[in-house]
DNA sequence: GCAAACTTGTACCGATCGGTCTGTACAAAA
DNA sequence: TTTTGTACAGACCGATCGGTACAAGTTTGC
């Protein structure tokens, strides 16, 4: 799923097609990008890790930031896609608020290094870049936030500000520091247990 | 309040007295920190931000690791000293619950460069260190958990799961990538309204 | 078999990295 | 007056930074 953006032909988009040796260095990269830190990490480690020289990096992509852009707007772009398909298939509101926990947190769960690059790493991209990214998350934040208020025009939930909203996003997109996908509670019942915060907080 | 435990006089912790000098540095750091990233910034960078030269500014530090090891350690020993203060003395639950998280909204508000360096630049400290202040973040969450427990046992609060906890946590700390301390709601506000989800979560 | 296109390693660029060193201005103590 | 200690600047250290140039190797189409 994660990668259906990653490598499909892209003719409109910004996306330039992805080779597979391409597709190894973006998950290399986002790897090392989640455990160090975009500028803590060289390209030469970089290289290293993928089994590549300098050179044949480069072959590969244009440069160390783009490699960052990329990793999250691929990972952003899933997100919104997903989201806005559960937003037009489910009408419940409640239904819609347990899918949508889920996916969120699944997504964040299987691409946990990708994930945390995109949620954690926003200020390593120049001003224009950072801005699309940041435009990303807003449309992201915009689908809850309309799921929302459809439930509130049926009655099923209350309004609540704006900064609730941010907070309890904030809620999954924190859990990259502690979340363990190898561990106890899967991603699906944290999920679940995370859409029984939200609902408790919006429910009329 | 935060400068606190940077300019008291520390006899038996790890904390070195703090000069005029070293203050401002470990300020001027922080924003730059929370700005760039840890390895985004360089030392030359920090002396010209403080007018200081590079002779200058390590007769005051011992190394840039240094300084971001005090900014965290400090910030969360102020953050963990309020919230055992509140815990002692305020023993109903729905308003420890709400002192609690006036005060970490307010905090995090206050000292925004500080504290998202003590929440997103964890991983560019060395191993020994990390876990020092991840140590330090269990013991605050150590807080709000036993405050949570008690509230249980009062039969006021349910029962959560610990990443549910982790979870609502979460909603503070990542509202540094969204906070405006001269927005129109201050934090205050916020807390209060982050607090009405926490009790809407947790009460039984 | 041969050329074109694709992929790669190595050497190299100027700049900057974190950190150290030497020297100095100056004030308080002796 | 000499000594001591503090606070600072700037040159300098080896290493590494992101990125480029280019030649050699490999695959592909004809």
């Amino acid at each position: 799923m994660t990668t259906e953006s990653l490598t499909q032909s892209q003719p409109a988009t910004s996306h330039r097609q992805v080779s597979p040796t391409r597709l190894k260095i973006l998950q290399v990269a986002a790897g090392l990008f989640a455990a160090r830190g975009f500028s803590g990490v060289g390209v030469n480690e970089i290289g290293e890790a993928t089994g590549l020289g300098r050179g044949a990096l480069y072959y590969h992509i244009s440069s160390k930031e783009d490699l960052l852009y990329d990793i999250t707007t691929a990972y952003m772009s899933d997100l919104i896609a997903e989201g806005q398909s559960i937003l037009e298939s489910e009408s419940d509101p409640t239904l819609r608020t347990q899918k949508l926990s889920r996916a969120l947190m699944m997504a964040i769960s299987e691409h946990l290094s990708e994930m945390t690059v995109c949620f954690r790493e926003l200020h390593a991209l120049t001003d224009e870049r950072r801005r699309a990214v940041m435009s990303l998350h807003s449309d992201y934040q915009a689908i809850w936030s309309r799921s929302l208020s459809d439930g509130m025009a049926k009655g099923t939930f209350r309004p609540i500000p704006s900064t609730v909203l941010k907070g309890l996003l904030g809620m999954y997109f924190y859990s990259f520091l502690w979340l363990d996908p190898r561990g106890p509670q899967n991603a699906a019942d944290i999920g679940d247990a995370f859409a029984e915060v939200v609902l408790r907080a919006v429910r009329a």
